[in-house]
DNA sequence: TTAAACTGATATCAGTGGTATCAACATGGA
DNA sequence: TCCATGTTGATACCACTGATATCAGTTTAA
């Protein structure tokens, strides 16, 4: 075996290893996996020697959850459009979205309230949100106090997230990540197109709603007739018209 | 001490206790709190006990989750609004997010992804959006598929609870769940009430107006469309077909 | 060389969810 | 009356969790 070195080069090392072991096993078996005793043995170490890294259990977890976002984050293109703050708000919220649902074990421990007051990890994320809605607002594109759009934002990343988590892979509306952001920009940017007043597509949701209880029609022309109206794409009864 | 007959009539009763007894530390003490051990004691018994009346301690939770909910609504002046399926919509909102606030640890036990499959309150809650959204879609005031309405509201509620609960009640923007209500409706309700009423022929006759601008439908699906919406002949539709 | 700090290891603690087992008791039918 | 049945209360357990104490070696720095 490799003998590591005892100094300071090797602790940071092991404590990687601690952490990305810890990482995966949440990755891979769920949070219930994540316990001293196997983080230590996949880590090839007793269980006691973990507290000589992490003062606690939760310090680790906030550990494994920077080392999770910084894995991400290194993955992706970061493309930081300076010049469009409103498409670098854009891309922050799929990072955010695709982090949660790449994540969904490490998304379910930073998101429960009742953990102790705030992990650096998810108060980091606050932060950068901060910063890019206050660009936004430097350029006068924001008609709502900055506080209230970080929060109307930052509200629908968790909702849209949870939501997602919380249904079975296969019944998944990959959409609706896209719907919910437009729908928080349309309350909070100036300039967006208002969507029209469009009674068509109401009328249509409305029949689709009331088609079951059509008495002209056979039971196979009204499935028929609901596999119709059912078919979501891109025409305008679709997901929330995706305008800009 | 008063004894309790152990026939089948103080079952109900002893289980109740149990299930007060919990919903009691779980409030007032927090997730932790609420271990069998402490809710047996605070319902005067063994431990083992409860598991005579519970299978899992999951299942506990779960009986919490629905008397929490229960005595919640209880608690409230229910103001159903036939008339107006959008009122009654925006009550039922207004209940979501005040009973999350209320009981603060148990919503975050029930958003808790990785707990398994579903509570049945928690799906028996989503059952009764999906029918207020239904209600709603019925009059014409939805421009988006019922799911989608259902799962935005959905994701915008839990979420705007999470971000209230995470932060501290002195720090809270009591307004962002108003402000979450209103983005949601802005982008799923109509601005005018297109259908005077929900009856089925009425829908139909609006969405008459409208199909031909269907652009999901091939031209001959439109073409059979229009032959199944025209067969209402006599009926109050009968003036307003336009024969092109 | 010597003192401090780190490492690995074992034992141990208090709690946790959950199960097994046993005596006591009330009920219902014969 | 007697007995079988099922419920109750109680004690003792089990495997496991997070966390601590302690001890002998070993490395590092003074």
């Amino acid at each position: 075996m490799v003998e590591v070195r005892p100094g300071s080069a090797g602790r940071h090392k092991t404590r990687a290893n601690i952490v990305e072991c810890a990482a995966r096993l949440l990755r891979e078996q769920g949070a219930s996996a994540v316990t001293t005793r196997a983080v230590a043995q996949a880590a090839g170490m007793q269980a006691p020697t973990i507290y000589r890294f992490f003062e606690d259990k939760d310090a680790l977890l906030d550990a494994v959850a920077e080392h999770a976002f910084a894995t991400y984050v290194a993955e992706k293109v970061l493309v930081e459009d300076v010049d469009d703050p409103v498409a670098d708000l854009r891309a922050g919220w799929d990072t955010h979205i695709g982090f949660g649902l790449a994540n969904a074990a490490l998304f379910g421990l930073l998101t429960d309230p009742g953990r102790r007051v705030r992990s650096p990890a998810v108060a980091a994320g606050l932060e950068v949100l901060r910063a890019r809605v206050h660009r936004v607002a430097a350029v006068g594109r924001l008609r709502v106090p900055e506080r209230r759009a970080v929060e109307l934002i930052h509200a629908a990343g968790t909702g849209a997230v949870l939501t997602l988590l919380s249904t079975p892979p296969e019944h998944r509306d990959l959409d609706l990540a896209d719907a919910m952001y437009e729908t928080v920009m349309r309350s909070i940017l100036t300039d967006l197109p208002t969507l029209p007043t469009d009674s068509a597509t109401a009328a249509a949701v409305a029949f689709r709603a009331v088609a079951p209880e059509l008495t002209m029609l056979t039971d196979a022309e009204r499935a028929l007739l609901s596999e119709w109206l059912d078919r979501a794409g891109g025409g305008p009864l679709g997901s929330n018209q995706e305008s800009t």
